[in-house]
DNA sequence: TGCCTCCTGAGATTTATTCTGAATTACCTA
DNA sequence: TAGGTAATTCAGAATAAATCTCAGGAGGCA
């Protein structure tokens, strides 16, 4: 999982028969740009690719979003409802995991190392060859809680550290994608 | 995380202002018979159930299934693509991971107290309360690297360790869930 | 440089899941 | 134990994420 340049994701293409095209070029880096923390779903990958006035069809974005997953650039991950997300496999030291509120969808990450390590002994004695771990926990958030979760709440309540965040369920996630450049 | 009676699955409900039905209760009895390692979906949920005589709307099994959830009793898994699977949120010592193999959806469930411990000690410093918490591993199985994963392979190869788990892409798992009652 | 594939884009299509509204029923209280 | 109330169910329509199709375009190799 090392940090792509146009180059070597050419050479990792090719290696396995796919080509390198600008579409894939520009996929990469915009993930390559995403703040840290931040997941981007295919639509919103499109969203902010039109305001870069970079337009690259939905069709496009779901092919190459998927097979990066599979090559292990990418990781899909499954936190909101609804639809997948996506972010850099990175490799130690920043590999993480992810708590979720499953009332808010809030999301918090964290590193544990051990994780991956113990993930990487469990494949070696299978024989398998690991793509990506993931440790995802379900969880309620301590606002939630304070509310009376469940009895209390409407089935779309958010609480105000989502809402600022940009996790609410109902929210637009697209204007949250800025970039670092 | 206890094993549920009728009477305990009526006390949660009620607890939190939901009623129990029949239906609920059915449902989770099946759960509770399917053998160890089968997951369902929702549409083999409801196939097994109309093979058993029991008809239970669609609406009400992804309704109840996704509620059971929300309350711990289920934990929803996300190993094939494109639905989701569920199987009894059980306690140690049967608590388990998954490791799937992403080419042909083969998945391994294996056990590691130490992954759950991790979880529950993020969970606590973030004064969450816990849920659920799932270490899904995407890999590739032996045969298809030997098979030479992945330029040689269309992607709806399968394996045959796959196939004759039940595993397989293609395959209807309605069939495979029998009872051991 | 040219050929052979693979890749892209636009829009139709598929399919898991949710929604709707009327009828039913579980639960609480008297 | 009966009756009121609000949750729940069912059937079918609706929604939306994701995939498929196919014609035109372009990357990679000889």
């Amino acid at each position: 999982m090392p940090a792509y340049t146009a180059a070597s994701l050419k050479a990792e293409l090719n290696s396995r028969g796919w080509r390198l095209t600008p579409q894939r070029e520009t996929i990469l880096h915009v993930f390559q740009n995403v703040p840290r923390g931040n997941h981007l779903s295919a639509e919103e990958l499109y969203n902010v690719l039109q305001q870069r006035g970079e337009c690259i069809s939905l069709s496009t974005i779901y092919r190459s979003v998927k097979l990066m997953a599979r090559m292990g650039i990418l990781r899909e991950l499954e936190l909101a409802e609804g639809h997948k997300h996506y972010e850099l496999n990175q490799p130690f030291p920043n590999h993480h995991h992810h708590l979720v509120c499953i009332q808010c969808n809030q999301t918090i990450e964290f590193k544990n190392d051990s994780i991956l390590k113990q993930a990487m002994k469990q494949v070696e004695k299978e024989g398998f060859q690991l793509i990506d771990c993931q440790l995802t926990i379900h969880s309620i958030c301590p606002e939630a809680l304070r509310m009376g979760w469940p009895s209390a709440l409407p089935s779309n309540w958010c609480c105000s550290k989502a809402i600022a965040a940009g996790h609410s369920p109902a929210e637009d996630f697209s204007t949250s994608a800025t970039f670092e450049e």
